[in-house]
DNA sequence: CTTGACCCTGTAGTATACTTCAGGGTTTAG
DNA sequence: CTAAACCCTGAAGTATACTACAGGGTCAAG
């Protein structure tokens, strides 16, 4: 199989060729082979490899997070467990996070009934209850 | 009123003295009288804008958008419907994003549940998933 | 053979909301 | 009067995930 250019990679994977070198740098690809003028070879792998990135970008994890998701399968000893572990803890910080939200948004709203109706800015409740202790 | 130095409007507000100086950088705070060596010197209202500023980043609002709430209170010919309007789009930014964080969660609580009563990393659903496309 | 497209490195900039640091003056308690 | 506690400015650092830029080499088409 030809090895490919970053160019190729980013066409392929749809990721810029600065964040493909960016993630390099961060150890979330490693170091490709290079041609004697030092332009990167690529293996066809690296496309999974980049396109598992933003999956699990997509679905919350950090690139340092990812980073931890990907040397799992490098270790000989490591078990599917882990992975899972990781995940739930995932599903845990996001639901804390949607809890975080969901209480700002229905003291936004509460807030916000309050003023309907209402058209003097020197008695906005909203602005009241920011003030109020 | 006896003015208060920046260390005691910290210590009233929970806010760091650092943070004080940010937010008068950044146009939250208006810049106080000063001591003849250079001092702040604050009134007592300082307390309850500190404060305000911090409310309002518990539900959710950027400090550019509190800013903005801020400078609609000294503008003669605005209404509490600007405000309003402002609560309003931060309610829609706020569920926006819960939806993502709900999406996000579903995904990875269904991929974590095909992960049970696995045990052999070679085939881990999870990593599966993230690979295949 | 030249022009444009592509590649390289290293550094700096973006956004957000601060925190930390260096270097130095002021105030207050003992 | 001195030492601790507090204040000042301006610049740089933190975290995240890139993006952009400067300055320069390489490769493929016509």
């Amino acid at each position: 199989m030809i090895p490919m250019t970053i160019g190729q990679v980013a066409k392929e994977t749809g990721v810029r060729v600065e964040t493909i070198r960016f993630y390099e740098k961060e150890g979330l690809i490693k170091e490709p082979e290079r041609t004697p003028s030092g332009y990167r070879q690529y293996p066809a792998e690296i496309i999974q490899r980049v396109l598992f990135i933003q999956r699990a970008k997509a679905i919350g994890f950090t690139l340092k997070e990812i980073n931890d998701l990907l040397s799992i399968q490098e270790k000989p000893n490591a078990c599917c467990g882990d992975v899972v572990e990781r995940a739930a803890s995932k599903v845990e910080q996001i639901e804390a996070k949607i809890c975080e939200l969901q209480r700002m948004k229905d003291t936004l709203q509460e807030l916000t009934q309050q003023c309907v109706s209402h058209s003097q800015l020197d008695d906005c409740p909203l602005l009241d209850a920011l003030y109020a202790d």
